[in-house]
Formats: structure tokens, sequence, C-alpha cells
DNA sequence: GTCTATATGTGGATAGAC
DNA sequence: GTCTATCCACATATAGAC
């Protein structure tokens, strides 16, 4: 039997519940979602998840921030490789964003929504964390911000306001979490997916279209 | 005082509760929405309310299809304008749709989200309801597929899959109705932004720049 | 047609056995 | 650390007065 790694703060009790937990809210939303459901899913009863969290919001905010530390550890370094043309490193933000929307789909699917829909509203949440989850999400928007303005400043890429083409572009990508069904996506046509996202958006903005097939 | 009109199935009263619902389950979600939500918007108690919708769950189905209904009348006729060119055919529509999100805000966010976000499965409805749901989003992504694949034929959009281009097309749009604040909006900021979404989504897809600034 | 009760079910959270 | 049992708040829906 395997040892589980003890990471502070991430037992594997926690872990698992944060799966499970992400799985339910991504199924029925966060309201609709019971303990029950997620105890469900564990085949455990709530009395186990109530050892590990105080309340269902603090596991929805678990969730949330897990996700959003999986997009933008990902984002990072690829949005910081200043050696790499602005297109192609675009491309390859876009890609890995759009992949994890379908690889990492349930906890994806809940941080975007949690961010962009206000819907943090529903959950009763301390002031501080809420700032912190919205702190992110502007950092992780500014990232795309960037790599646009250098891109048209280097005229690879048409006349666009950065900050505008921002939204559609990022919406665009987050949309999948919405349509994408997990249960009909092996790891090939996830790839396939994620490459003719990144053709078309990065393909939207190009200025030259030479390598038009 | 002047005499409501008697529209058969949507009287004032009906009416009335409708958009207090629409907001409502905007600004809370459908499962955090209660009936008493709905008539404190009203100025009245949930009494009003049973008196003209059994259930929750009809309001609930009832913005949804107004919701769609407003945006397939609207699109129908510019997508069959075959004598308009297709760039400018989408441009329209794209616009048209950007332009909803905004102008009517609670009743599109909602029937967007319990389309695509399958939050009619937290719905309580019927199949045959769910079945007309699905067809009426199916036709309506028919219209843009449809303009996208002629565009492509004639050379003016470089050479995409519609299925696949409609996908993101409609992300960026739909995701309007996701961080679009009704508060901070006027007529022409709204009229603005539509504009730039327009521009910028068919912009993507145009092969020639001859237009460009 | 709109109100004030109220019946009834569900779900978050806790207590305490094991 | 996980379970069962239970408390209690809240929300849907109904009954019946006005």
């Amino acid at each position: 039997m395997n040892q589980p790694l003890a990471r502070p703060g991430a037992g594997a009790g926690r872990r698992e519940i944060l799966e499970a937990a992400a799985t339910a809210f991504t199924r029925r939303g966060y309201a609709s979602t019971s303990m029950d459901d997620i105890a469900d899913l564990l085949g455990a009863t709530k009395g186990r998840i109530y050892h590990y969290y105080r309340a269902k919001a603090d596991i929805f905010l678990d969730v949330v921030l897990t996700g959003m530390d999986e997009l933008i550890a990902g984002i990072e370094p690829l949005a910081t490789a200043v050696d790499v043309p602005p297109a192609d490193r675009l491309w390859r933000m876009v890609h890995y964003h759009a992949g994890l929307m379908m690889t990492r789909h349930s906890f994806q699917r809940v941080a975007i929504q949690a961010v962009e829909m206000r819907r943090v509203g529903e959950v009763p949440a301390r002031q501080s964390t809420l700032d912190t989850i919205i702190n992110l999400r502007d950092r992780y928007e500014q990232y795309f911000a960037d790599v646009i303005e250098e891109g048209t400043r280097q005229r690879v890429f048409r006349k666009v306001a950065p900050r505008v083409a921002t939204k559609p572009l990022l919406g665009a990508l987050n949309w999948i979490s919405l349509w994408f069904d997990p249960e009909r996506g092996d790891y090939a046509s996830i790839q396939r997916l994620a490459d003719e996202f990144a053709d078309f958006v990065v393909g939207g903005l190009r200025l030259t279209r030479a390598s038009e097939p």
C-alpha cells in the first residue's frame, strides 16, 4: 500500500473530499448540492466531511482557489517567457487554458463560474477571501492583456485594444467548461480540440496570413 | 389608467412576475432564489405569484423560453437575409446577440445559463419542455454555422470548420452576460461595446484585411 | 386577486457513540 | 476518524380569510 504524502493542509482526506465536492458542484451547482450529495460520491456520510471542513462554503472556496491556482501556476511560466515571440506565447497560453478547461473540468468549471458570475455572492465568505479571488482573476487576465499588447506593438497582431480583446478571448475559452462533457472526451480528442481552439483564437488576432493553408 | 392588453397567456400580472423572477434568478441563481425574494421585488407576497404560477420551476422555464424567443425572433430575419453578404450578415447577427446580452441582461443570462450549463437538470421539468429548449438552441446555433459556412465558401472568411468555429464565437458573446453589470451600462456604452465585439469577432474570421485601419 | 397563516419536506450543522 | 441521530432554520406549496 502506498503511503500518502503528508503535505501540510492537504491530507488524503481533504483531497478526496475536494475532488468529490468539485464533481458535485459541477453537476448540480453550489446551492443545489447537499452535503449528502458530496458524501454519497465519497461512499461515506457527511460526518466525515465535517471532520475536515467546518462548512459547505469552506469546501467551495477551497475548490475555487485550487482551480485558480492550477490556472495561474501553468500560465505564469508561459506568460513570462519573453524570448518566445508573442504569437507563439499566446498560442501556448491559450492552449494550456483550453486544455485545463477539459482535463480539470470539474475544478475549472466551479472556479470560472464562481469568479465571473459573481456566484461568490451566493456563498457566505469573508471579505478578505473574496478579495483574494478577485485579485487572482485580475492578475490572470493581465497576463493575456500583456502578451496581446506586445503582439499589437510588434505588428504581428491586428490593432485591438488589449483589455477589450481579452474579454471575448477568455470568454471563448472559459465557455468550454460549460459545454464540454467530460464523459465524452479521451486524451486525444481533448488535445485536438485545444489545438483547434488555439489556432482559431490566435489566428483571429494575427495580422499576416502567411501560414494560412 | 391604461387598459392592459389582454394577450392570451401573457396578462399584466404574469409579465410583471416574469420580470421580477428574471432579475431575482440573475442575482442569486435558481436554487438560491426563494419565492419570497421574487415577491419582495414585486412589493407583494408569494400568494400573488402562486395565483399565476403553480411552481417555481414553471416560472424559471417561462423566463428561459422568453429569453430564447427574444434571441431567435431577432436573429432569424438577419440570418435569412440572403441578399446581404455573409460578412455583413454575420456582423449584424453578432451585434444583435451581443446587444441583447446587455439590454435584456436578466432574461438572457438566465436563458443562456439554463441552456448551456445543463442547469436545466437542476429544475424539475417535463422531458418535452427540455427537448423544446435543446431544439431551440440547436436551431439557433445552426443560423451561425450556416453563415460562417457560406463565408468560407465565398473565401471572405478564413478556412474554418463552421461547427467548430461557432462554439468559441458564441462563447465569446454569451460570456458577456456573465461579466456585464447592468447597473453600469447606459445605452451609448452598450452600443459601443456591441460594435467593438462585432468588429473583433467578425474581424477574426475575415480573410482580407483591406478595411483594416 | 391578494393576503396571512401553516403544513411539510429538506438540508446545514452539531452531539456524542463507537 | 467516521458513524448515527437530531436540532433547527428556511423554503415550497397550500388553505382559507378578506
